[in-house]
DNA sequence: GAATAATATGAGTAATCCTCAGTTTTAAAA
DNA sequence: TTTTAAAACTGAGGATTACTCATATTATTC
């Protein structure tokens, strides 16, 4: 971001830049999608646009970065349920959570949410996937016996694996991403991970 | 694309164009890559491209997907070698491959290929990864007892997991990518999914 | 070798990005 | 409350880029 919005109707204008462009990109093409059309849904002129993002893409990435840190705390919520009330169902419920959020195509800007996840942007670091793994990662690792501890690579092989097969499958086959059978082999694809590190650390 | 290229010479200036926009990615900054700036260097005018190509975004997507093939038919060679000869390394084999494919960034239009596997064009079908599953799919069926057979959907959470978190970590922390634990963990995630698979069958 | 089809040229137009000089709004100071 | 200064906004317009199309060139067919 260009410059920080420090007065309120500033944020009120960083919002509505980025609650257009979700709606522009729900409705229509992507190249259809021009920084003028933004700003004049949002109801301000260009300019305020360029003061706060580099440019249009700089505008998708913030934009699946919020939407990025919604999800991610969703999915933080999941974890935080002691694991007792869940028994095992731990690992089906996010896997569910992210299905959910996936097939709702509409209300993400898909393009945006994409572009995020891709990484396109140069030189730019994830820090909202770095908290959910730290979470999984510390959470793993102290409340939960017998699973054997996580390091950061696996943690990282873990969340990028689930998060990733769930968008390609949004794109390539929105109806296997909805069928029983796919969230069934997600879980598993958890289960076995964590089972064969188990193993290999005895 | 938008129309064939019939003739020898109309084919070379589609390579032409597609070899000319890598070396820019390779070299350049995305914005700083124009159509005219490809096809000045690719020696043609800028009629052809659009001639052969959509737009920018077409000829990226041509360019990943070329490379894409590529690497495709390598994976396929990997699969196809006997397994008595690498006895239980083929998934290390595989995992390496690709691996030093993505840590070698600057070979391949590193952008083309994320908005590739990231499918950002609308409406396409990805058939060349669609192959590498098939395949996948058939081997691990046919020669491979005991590991139990391989579904569509297996087949494709194992083929783009790993391949996603690949390009992922070639995005995020190239360092990670090329340890040795990375590896090793990827080998882990295959080796668990195929193993919980058959454990769930039975 | 004439006719036809396929390709290539590149100046020009339309569309988009983005800047910046000037105006309005908000917050802080007097 | 007025004054002052900083922050935010406006929007016309310059700069850049995407893309078209009338014309010219090269290849193929009969």
């Amino acid at each position: 971001m260009r410059k920080k919005p420090n007065q309120a109707r500033a944020r009120a204008t960083v919002t509505a830049i980025l609650d257009a462009t979700a709606q522009l990109l729900a409705a229509r093409k992507e190249a259809e999608v021009t920084t003028n059309r933004i700003a004049e849904r949002a109801g301000v002129s260009i300019g305020p646009l360029y003061q706060y993002f580099d440019g249009r893409d700089a505008v998708y990435y913030a934009l699946a970065r919020r939407e990025g840190e919604r999800i991610a705390h969703q999915v933080i919520e999941c974890l935080h349920v002691p694991q007792s009330e869940v028994r095992g169902e731990r690992a089906r419920n996010i896997v569910r959570l992210l299905i959910a959020y996936f097939s709702d195509t509409d209300v993400i800007g898909r393009v945006a949410m994409l572009r995020y996840l891709a990484g396109l942007r140069e030189g730019e670091r994830d820090d909202v996937m770095d908290i959910v793994s730290a979470e999984i990662e510390t959470l793993l690792n102290t409340s939960m016996g017998g699973l054997g501890s996580l390091s950061r690579v696996k943690s990282y092989i873990l969340t990028r694996s689930i998060l990733n097969v769930v968008r390609s499958a949004m794109m390539d086959d929105p109806d296997m991403l909805k069928s029983r059978e796919f969230e069934d082999e997600l879980v598993l694809l958890i289960r076995g991970y964590l089972m064969a590190s188990r193993q290999s650390d005895a």
